[in-house]
DNA sequence: GTTTAGCACTCTCGCTTCGAGAGTGCTAAA
DNA sequence: TTTAGCACTCTCGAAGCGAGAGTGCTAAAC
C-alpha cells in the first residue's frame, strides 16, 4: 500500500468527519464548500478516486458521494487516537459526579455507564471490577428455615457472592455462626487452591460448607468479568442505520445474550492492558453481529488484582473524537477510585 | 352502556384475537371464513358496526377492517383473565428450570425475567425481593487502605448493602472487627427506628458507623423495590408497531430511566396484592410513554415481609392468552421459593 | 324482525413514470 | 498538475393509476 500524500490525508480525514456528522455520502463539491479547500472540486474528485482505489472509501452507487470503508475509519481513528483530549470542563463535571458517588461502588458502575452513554451517544458497557484470583475475606451463614441456609461470602476486592445451601438436617443459628467463625479464622486471605490443600476437616457441616464455598470461589475464578452494566440503549435506536432493518436487533441480541457478550469482552479484552484502548471497527471480521458497529474498550482497575472492562458500542459512524477520550478518562478515573479503596489493603 | 348479546361478545373476542395474531385490521369476510361463523358477512358487518358504536372497536380509515380500542382490549382481557391456564408441560419445564437454579437468588431473577420474556415475546421486568421494613442481620467492616473502609450490611431477607466509609483517621482491622461485632450484638434483628432509640454510644468510631448504617437502612425503607432485571428487549423491536416511529424509543426510554420505571412500578403495584394481577392497557391515561403498550404485573413474595414485582411490558397487541397465566405462574413460583428460603426465619 | 345479497363507494397499497438534483469520470485547456 | 466543461448515471420524491379489500345502505328473503 502506497503512502498517502498530505492532501490525501487531509481529504480522507475530512470525508470521514463529514460522514460521521451527516450520515450522508459526501461529494467533492460539498467538501470544498464546507471546508474552504483552496482547490477545485475536480481536484478533490481526483483525490477521492485515488482514495477509493486504495480502499479507504467506497461509493454506495456509481454516482453518489463517498463513504468511508472500515479501513477508512481505521485510518481516521489511528490519526486521532493519541491526539484528542476531553475538554477540561467536561473532565471536571465527570470527576465531580464520581466524587458525589464516592460511597457506593455500585453507583460508580451506573455512573460510568451513564457518562459513557451520554458522551458518546451510543450504548455503553461497564463490567463490575472482578478479581483475577478470588481471595476469601469473610463468610456469613444465615439460618432461614429448617434446612435452608443463606451463605454470604465476601471476597477481597469487595465482591459478594450469595448462595443458598440446603443442609442434610436442620442446624441452629448458633452452630452456623460457630462454623462460619471457624472457617473465617482458617481461610481469611486465602485463594481457593490454598484453602483446598489445608482441608481434612472432620466436622461434616463444615465440610459441606467448605465444598460449596470452594466451588463458588472457583466459579468466580473462571468468570472473566463481573456484572455488566448497560446504558444508552435508546441512543442507538435513533441512528438512521439502525432503524427498521435487522441491524439493531442483531446488535441488541448480542447484548442481551449475556454469554455472547461475556465471550466478546473476554476475547477482546484479554489482549489489552489497563490504560490502553482497544478499538474494534466493524467487528474486525470475527463478529457477525457487529457488522455495522464499532467498539471502543478499555480495561480499568489494578492489574493483577481487580480489573474490569468498560467501553462503548455504537454504529461504525459514531463520534470517535468524543468517545475515545471519554472512554480513556472514565477508565482512568475508575482505576483511581479502585486503587484508593478496594485494592489498598493488598497493594 | 348496553349489554352485549352473546353473538356480539363472540365476535368481539374473535376480532381481538385475530388482530393480536395478524396485526392487520380485521374485516367481516375474513372473520366469517376463518372461524366458520354460520352467518353471512353482512350480519357480521352489522354487529361490527354496533361494537364500533359502543366504543370497543375502531377503524383506521373509513373503508378498512376493525381494530380493537383500549376498551376492546379491556373487555377481551376481562373475559380471559380467570379462564386461561398455562399448559401443564410448560409449567413443568419452568418449575424444572427454577429447581436447577435453586441455589442462587440472583439466578432466580434472571430466570424469571428470561421465562417471562420468552413466553410473552415481550419485555419482562422483575424486581429483586425487597423487605418493606429493613431489619439488621449482620454487619461486616473491611479495612482496605488507610481511612477507607468497605462496609457490608446484610439485611434479614437476604438483601446486601455495600458502602464505602471514609473515616476521620486510619483504623486497624482488629478494631473494625471489634466494632462490627459489638454492633452485631446490639442491632441483630432490629429495624432502623429501633436501633435509633437505643443509641447513645460513646465510641466515636462506632457512632460514625451507626450513622451511615442507619442512613442506609432508612434509604432501603424508602425504596419501593430492589434491583430491576430486564429481558426480552429484542422481542419488542421486531413488532411492527415499534419499527421506526418514536414509539419504541419512548417506551425504552421509560425502561432506561430507572427513576421513571421505579415510579411506575411503585404507583401501580401499591394497589395490587400478592397473588393478584394488575393489567394496564394503553397506559390507562396516566402514562404518556405507554400509549401503545400494555403491562401485566404481579407482586410476589411474602406479604408484609419481602415482596417484589414482576411482569411484562409489551405492545397493546401482545398475546394476553399466553402472558397472563405465565405472569401468574412465575409469581406463584417465586413466592414459593421465597417463602421456603428467605422468609422462613421470620414467619 | 332478522338476516342476507347486491351494489356503489372509499381508501390503502404497490407499481410505474418522470424530472430534479447531486455526483461522477473524462477530456481538453490553462 | 490543476481546472473548467460536459455528458452520463443513479437516487429520491411526487404524481398517477389500478387492484383489492372493506364498508354502509337498500331491498328482498326467511
Amino acid at each position: 500500500m502506497t503512502e498517502l500524500t498530505e492532501r490525501q490525508k487531509r481529504i480522507l480525514m475530512l470525508v470521514v468527519r463529514e460522514y460521521i456528522e451527516t450520515a450522508q455520502p459526501v461529494g467533492s463539491k460539498r467538501l470544498v464548500e464546507r471546508y474552504r479547500l483552496d482547490v477545485s472540486p475536480a481536484t478533490v474528485r481526483n483525490e477521492l478516486a485515488a482514495l477509493t482505489e486504495m480502499g479507504y472509501l467506497t461509493q454506495p452507487h456509481t454516482s453518489a458521494g463517498r463513504v468511508p470503508t472500515e479501513d477508512g475509519y481505521r485510518y481516521f481513528v489511528g490519526q486521532l487516537v493519541n491526539q484528542v483530549e476531553l475538554p477540561s470542563e467536561v473532565q471536571h463535571t465527570i470527576t465531580h459526579q464520581f466524587f458525589q458517588a464516592r460511597h457506593d461502588i455500585e453507583e460508580w458502575m451506573h455512573l460510568a455507564a451513564s457518562v459513557l452513554a451520554h458522551q458518546s451517544r451510543a450504548v455503553s458497557l461497564v463490567t463490575a471490577p472482578h478479581a483475577e484470583k478470588a481471595r476469601y475475606k469473610h463468610l456469613e451463614l444465615i439460618s432461614t428455615q429448617g434446612r435452608q441456609v443463606l451463605m454470604v461470602l465476601v471476597l477481597a476486592g469487595g465482591e459478594v457472592l450469595q448462595q443458598i445451601l440446603t443442609l442434610a438436617e436442620p442446624v441452629s443459628q448458633e452452630r452456623l455462626s460457630r462454623v462460619a467463625e471457624q472457617l473465617n479464622r482458617l481461610c481469611a486471605g486465602r485463594s481457593a487452591d490454598e484453602i483446598a490443600t489445608l482441608s481434612s476437616r472432620t466436622d461434616a457441616l463444615e465440610n459441606d460448607v467448605l465444598t460449596v464455598l470452594l466451588r463458588d470461589m472457583r466459579a468466580a475464578d473462571e468468570r472473566v468479568s463481573g456484572e455488566v452494566y448497560i446504558d444508552g440503549l435508546t441512543n442507538v435506536l435513533s441512528e438512521p442505520e439502525f432503524t427498521a432493518s435487522g441491524e439493531a436487533r442483531r446488535a441488541l441480541r448480542l447484548i442481551e445474550e449475556r454469554s455472547l457478550l461475556q465471550d466478546l469482552l473476554a476475547r477482546t479484552v484479554m489482549k489489552s492492558n489497563v490504560g490502553g484502548l482497544q478499538i474494534l471497527i466493524g467487528g474486525e471480521g470475527t463478529w457477525e453481529e457487529l457488522h455495522q458497529c464499532s467498539m471502543i474498550l478499555a480495561r480499568y482497575g489494578v492489574p493483577g488484582l481487580v480489573t474490569g472492562t468498560l467501553g462503548v458500542l455504537g454504529p461504525m459512524r459514531m463520534s470517535y473524537t468524543r468517545t475515545i477520550p471519554t472512554v480513556r478518562f472514565v477508565a482512568y478515573l475508575l482505576s483511581d477510585l479502585i486503587q484508593e479503596t478496594l485494592a489498598g489493603g493488598q497493594a
